[in-house]
DNA sequence: TTGACTTTTGACCGATTAGTCATTATTATA
DNA sequence: TATAATAATGACTAATCGGTCAAAAGTCAA
């Protein structure tokens, strides 16, 4: 549906500019050039309008990070992720600013458990990273790195919200390579230990459910046209519900819409729910 | 007035827990247990009691960092400005829960203004102290320095605010040192130039009004008690518009105010103003 | 052109908000 | 105790909110 997209675009520069509350949907229809019934008609609720515009980023920039982290050569790793990093909340950066500032307000709970659900993922792919990078060197510090790492696309992501002049994103990517390098060889202290860890994290079980997924690739059928990546959606849903199919031939499937820009998430949740990644 | 404190102690349990829009002045008059009409008798309206918040604890833990940054001997100074800083944000974790996530909402132009202020204040303590330790050997890093530690207190500090276990400050600090002099020790590739900062910096003027702190002053006095420090704020706000003491004299004279808990921010501004730090 | 059907509209609703002010309660003074 | 002065109250207002729904506008096959 044109409408939802239209909506969810316009109604994120507006919160970008003045936060959720701030924003009224009176504000979004007429920024959209709609009525207030017909916004009611593609979102049962402002409330579901924000958990899509989550849900939406949130995907994407997980999804990008996760990719990098699992595929990239081990030389470049650490200098494109931060690429990543950086370049997913440039090109998103009307949604980022949101992430980044707004996190009062995700005290409602729906938010808050969704939220906390990204961060975790970034978190594990961080870790991940990390684990692939230094090994079994950095088994006490890895925790503290993944901080450090997180304070780091904190502080400079800024950069590009407040202001906007043009960066230089390799220096910055080179730069921060080399010290998250340093950290990495030379820290001794670690505050964050394993234990700390498990007492921090919910008991979050990430485990999709097949219905879950299910539903999530009835949606993204439904506003496919038909073409290679609709049919092996298709043939994906059903070997959800009914496996029939060998690990290539779904490992091809994958592959089919790994690259378009819908289903980016969801070739990553299906890889992992099929063990494939 | 005893009634403004109560008021902006209840309000911040509120504010911190829900954020400012969700909180409303009937809520924050019944968790007071005081009427609505008594509200308005202590603040002239809800904005101005989140402006009051600000400048109370911001003025407090900027006073605090600048103090160690200039005060502390070298050796120790690193590890004491993270105590400082995690033991300010601590102290005042309901407050700090509000600055580190409610900045959309300082979109106002009054609140951005604001904490632009304050950000700059803390921003120039932190550099101040890298200067201090590191000499011109981080000539070209300084800035980056800077944003470090900006990432290592955010997201570190984020500990705090959303669990309540007990930490091991000790090990936190001492972790934190250690990494901040790595990287300044072999940090090689600078990402913020002097120029950079050039540009991000809106020219502020930082100087103070003499208007200003006669003002300030005047409120101090008549929240006080007779004392010493009463006294001495007297004669220094005498000194402010008909200058007759000697530097020594002055000097003295903030000696007196600067431990009582009131004046901590007014002895930094008087100190500056008189140029005497 | 008609008429059945879908999409879109915006006036309207109840709830909630910040802020006001006539009234009442309390305190201090004589 | 009587009176003046101050502090505190809470019902009230006007505005705004998210959300609804009967009615109007648009669409298309017959």
């Amino acid at each position: 549906m044109m409408k939802k997209q239209l909506i969810m675009e316009k109604s994120l520069e507006l919160f970008a500019k003045q936060g959720f509350d701030a924003t009224s949907v009176q504000q979004i229809t007429e920024h959209c050039g709609i009525s207030k019934g017909a916004f009611y008609l593609s979102f049962k609720s402002k409330h579901e309008l924000i958990l899509a515009l989550i849900d939406f980023f949130m995907m994407e920039i997980v999804s990008d990070i996760d990719r990098v982290v699992r595929g990239g050569e081990k030389e470049k790793l650490l200098f494109e992720f931060y690429q990543v990093i950086f370049g997913s909340f440039s090109k998103h950066s009307n949604y980022a600013k949101i992430f980044i500032k707004e996190q009062t307000h995700f005290i409602n709970d729906d938010f808050i458990t969704k939220m906390h659900h990204y961060n975790h993922l970034i978190e594990t792919s961080i870790l991940t990273m990390i684990e692939r990078l230094y090994g079994e060197k950095v088994a006490d510090i890895k925790y503290d790195l993944v901080y450090c790492i997180q304070g780091f696309m904190k502080t400079y992501s800024e950069l590009f919200f407040f202001h906007n002049f043009p960066l230089d994103l390799e220096t910055l990517c080179r730069s921060l390579e080399e010290r998250t390098n340093l950290l990495a060889a030379y820290s001794t202290i670690p505050f964050i230990t394993g234990d700390l860890v498990q007492l921090i994290r919910k008991p979050e079980s990430d485990e999709t459910s097949t219905d879950e997924l299910v539903q999530l690739l009835d949606r993204h059928i439904d506003e496919m046209s038909d073409s290679i990546e609709k049919e092996s959606l298709e043939l994906l849903k059903e070997e959800l519900s009914a496996p029939s199919l060998g690990r290539a031939v779904i490992n091809g499937l994958l592959e089919n819409i790994k690259h378009h820009p819908k289903c980016k998430w969801t070739e990553y949740r299906l890889r992992n729910y099929f063990q494939l990644s």
